[in-house]
DNA sequence: TTGACAAGGTGTACGGACGACACTATGTTA
DNA sequence: TAACATAGTGTCGTCCGTACACCTTGTCAA
């Protein structure tokens, strides 16, 4: 906590800087958005993404990974820069330069997370019905659903949504899920073996009144690759 | 110009902001970026990027051409947003977040660009052989140039080197230069000709002691469309 | 005038990658 | 033990990318 009465003068003006996150995961078949509920103005009560202030002598990605974890209880996963919003108005208080992040969580990690102290809800929402949401949150979560989407095809991004052990349909759901379309289950999976990404764990996954299936790991599972 | 007495304060402190452009052109076949020698300390006497101090009531598009206007003459050309530097001492006088930009310059506007107050010299550097840059500019120039060569392969970018009309072994040089590599002729406007981004002018144009070569000109000449 | 020069312009054939497509295998449960 | 539900497997055709060589046409100099 900083003193409240001390102030900090330039000699010309500074505007403030933030991060924002828009943290993805894929849950019950459904990619979806993790938001908090502003407990302050503005936009008090509305979904905005999880974010703040810079601290003075903090780096970018450590400011967005710590509002995550402060914000959220998140940490660990994959996060990567998006693009920087500076519109000179979409902050009412004052001008804000916001560096945005995106991230993306496996989908077992934090089936609740936790509110911090300055939101009043978090919650994971559906990508196809997000509410309303603060400042120009909206655009920012289009561009990085734009920036996912296109990371599946020239990159192991997908990976970073997998449990340390998945089986080959999960992973199949996820690419179905993030392209929103259905793939072809041997295409799929001849396409997926051949990149050698994947080993066997040699067990198997025992669900519902069927055949189990084989479990696989990755073979570096934080690596993301540009691929082809 | 602004009132020298004046300053700004705010509760907590605020790192500045600023904007830096790397100027891509084709120069007799090679790579260049556009260089200012710095005149002013810190790193006075350091080539490093155009760019400089956002305005507090300026967009940060607006704020990247207008630098690059400003410090080497240069309006009009494809500007696109690259990353966010923000390490917390790449600058020596205060902590500063630098939002940086790439563009690209067709190969014959701006032979030579112009000065302006706070440089002390201007000019194009081949890639290749870049001399030692002031603050974190080369690892800026490192990145958009990896951006850059991955655009190649599926956008249309590599247009925006190209002055109004154009022959089809100007545009292969090109695409040579910047994938450092030879192309097959035939391939080459097999592959170009089918994206029908480009039509015949009609005229031929004549250089040197062989057979001249048909004109083109792009269809939608400031268009950077996404491909395949 | 004509022949040498230099870049402009053109088509085919091969191989690999991707997509379409259907049936058997195996564990669970009633 | 039979029905069920998901796991797991191979072939074939098409399209795209790549490799590759020669003729065309204007210039210039002898």
């Amino acid at each position: 906590m900083r003193a409240p009465k001390e102030t900090f003068s330039y000699p010309y003006p500074h505007p403030a800087v933030t991060t924002d996150v828009v943290v993805f995961t894929i849950r019950d078949e459904r990619l979806s958005i993790l938001l908090v509920k502003r407990a302050n103005p503005p936009h008090q009560g509305e979904w905005a993404l999880p974010g703040g202030f810079l601290a003075i002598d903090e780096d970018l990605d450590a400011c967005a990974a710590r509002e995550l974890r402060e914000e959220t209880g998140i940490s660990g996963v994959y996060l990567e820069q998006l693009y920087t919003f500076g519109a000179t108005h979409r902050d009412p208080r004052e001008r804000v330069i916001s560096v945005t992040y995106y991230a993306l969580v496996p989908q077992d990690a934090l089936a609740t997370p936790r509110a911090a102290s300055d939101a009043a809800d978090v919650g994971w929402h559906p990508f196809e019905k997000l509410p309303e949401l603060a400042f120009d949150h909206a655009d920012i979560i289009a561009m990085a659903h734009q920036r996912l989407v296109a990371k599946l095809d020239y990159s192991t991004i997908a990976f970073q949504f997998m449990p340390e052990v998945f089986t080959l349909s999960e992973l199949q759901c996820v690419y179905e899920v993030l392209l929103n379309q259905p793939l072809d289950k041997r295409n799929f999976r001849k396409r997926i073996l051949s990149l050698d990404l994947i080993e066997e764990t040699g067990k198997l996954r025992r669900s519902g009144k069927h055949r189990p299936a084989r479990e696989y790991r990755a073979k570096h599972p934080k690596r993301v690759e540009i691929i082809k």
